[in-house]
RNA sequence: GGGACCUUGGUGUAAUGGCAGCACAGAAGCCUGUGGAGCUUUUAGAGGGGGUUCAACUCCCCUAGGUCCCCCCA
């Protein structure tokens, strides 16, 4: 053999995706178990649909314009030649899912969650990886304004559930492809007069995406657009009764909400009404309003996107959803020093000699069929030992097993705080304990 | 796509162009029949590559990550 030349290649987990460690599952697990609660509640049902799409479902879905599938979509080509990718986001697997598995002739409304990772190719930074994991809810099949209201009450619901107090929602209308393309005549008429004043990417928008420039942070653009016209004043009847009654029943929600007349979202499909939820800081709410517009960071958004099954599909389908950034919501539970508490193991078996060993064995999964959670180190001998690992666990139960004891068929169960100990057949031992950890 | 700062054992950190030190955690022991303490011993480190230098953890360049900002979004 060779002398090995010890050249260690880094090995990294790559920019923008992270392990989800021991400690930080709970984090996880908390959010997982309040949003199934609550959409059972909402009798919302789960679906999981592939991770790796066709490319072709989000560039028709999502648009091809869009910076999600121009800039920051993770896609290549099989071995097969397929064009896929890893899902950006949610919507359209699941309008996938309503076409091919024949949900059109499921009673109306279809109401459906997912949950999963998502990928987004893009810098890293605050709120914002690569692979982040997102909960969202839809309802295919409705147009009512009631659905509207109820998936940003169900959205709310959970992140405020989850312990994220002071939310509010940012809601707007986009109105119908009607009234909309009126108001984008208007609007591009209006931006035409200062586009020597607006930002590079804002030139390029009249054309592409005129109603980005709405979103356009530039403070030179920023100024134009407040003079800019206004959706709200171009929306046909029913988009402004629909918008009306949206708005009526978030108040009978009692659910806190602001008009954001420039809030547009960035994906293709959106019509009537877009929102987004956010977490407004107490202290900073009164300083200077301009860098707080900068640095807040949504934890949901949505809206209602009647055009998008047109895409794909001849139907004529009005649909409504919105998603959690899990990570986003994660990240303003830990800021705010929320800790979800971890299960730790109730009882440690400390066993000495060989019989307790066998003996041992048998004990532990007696006890955890009984559905008592159990630890032991088998590995060690000395009692000192195994009682000083029970102890840096945290383990408030013990029971202990020597030579004595195996030989007569009892155990010690000892509670560590007290240091009480009582000597039980091994036989009682389960009903012992369920006595005790009940307590 | 553009920019700022950062990277030292598992974790948190210190100092220095010249032996990389400390704390915690881990392992072994004092001590195979009763834990939390103490003591002893011990494992383990400069993200990777290149350059300058007698000498680089330190200075320079590249690269990979991290954090953050612009852009955009969850």
């Amino acid at each position: 053999m060779e002398k090995e030349e010890k050249k260690t290649i880094p090995i990294q987990s790559l920019a923008g995706m992270h392990d989800i460690l021991p400690e930080d599952q709970f984090y996880y697990r908390r959010f997982e178990k309040i949003f199934e609660k609550l959409c059972n509640l909402y009798n919302f049902k789960r679906i999981d649909t592939p991770i790796l799409e066709s490319a072709d479902l989000f560039i028709k879905g999502t648009g091809a314009a869009t910076d999600i599938v121009q800039k920051e979509m993770y896609s290549f080509r099989t071995k097969g030649n397929d064009w896929v990718a890893l899902r950006p986001e949610g919507t359209p697997p699941v309008v996938r899912a309503y076409l091919e598995h024949g949900m059109v002739s499921w009673p109306q409304p279809i109401k459906l969650f997912y949950y999963g990772p998502f990928f987004r190719h893009e810098s890293p930074q605050a709120g914002r990886y690569r692979e982040f994991r997102q909960f969202g809810a839809e309802v295919l099949g409705e147009s009512c304004p009631s659905v509207d209201s109820e998936v940003i009450a169900l959205l709310f619901n959970i992140i405020n559930k989850y312990g994220i107090k002071n939310l509010i929602v940012e809601i707007n209308s986009l109105g119908c492809k009607k009234c909309n393309s009126k108001f984008i005549t208007a609007l591009v008429k209006y931006l035409r007069k200062f586009s020597n004043n607006l930002c590079q990417n804002c030139k390029r928008r009249i054309i592409s995406n005129p109603f980005r420039v709405l979103d356009c942070k530039e403070t030179t653009c920023r100024e134009i657009i407040e003079n800019a016209p206004q959706i709200i004043d171009y929306l046909c009847l029913e988009c402004k009764e629909h918008f009306k009654e949206v708005l009526e029943f978030l108040d009978i929600l009692e659910i806190p909400y602001t008009l954001n007349p420039y809030l547009v979202r960035g994906l293709d499909y959106y019509s009537k009404t877009v929102f987004e939820i956010f977490s407004v800081d107490e202290k900073n709410k009164e300083e200077n309003d301009e860098n707080e517009q900068n640095k807040k960071i949504s934890l949901a958004g949505g809206g209602r996107f009647d055009d998008l099954i047109r895409v794909y599909n001849k139907r004529n389908l009005p649909a409504c959803g919105g998603g959690i950034g899990v990570e986003r919501v994660i990240d303003k539970l830990k800021e705010m020093g929320i800790k979800p508490e971890e299960d730790e193991s109730q009882v440690f078996l400390v066993q000495i000699g060989d019989s307790a060993k066998k003996i041992s064995m048998k004990i532990l999964q007696d006890v955890r069929a009984a559905n008592i959670k159990i630890e032991a180190s088998l590995n060690k001998d000395n009692l000192r030992e195994q009682l000083g690992r029970a102890d840096k666990l945290k383990i408030p139960i013990v029971l202990i097993l020597g030579q004595k004891e195996a030989a007569e068929g009892k155990i010690l169960i000892r509670d560590m705080a007290s240091e009480q100990q009582d000597l039980v057949r091994i036989n009682d031992l389960i009903q012992e304990l369920k006595k005790i950890i009940k307590t």
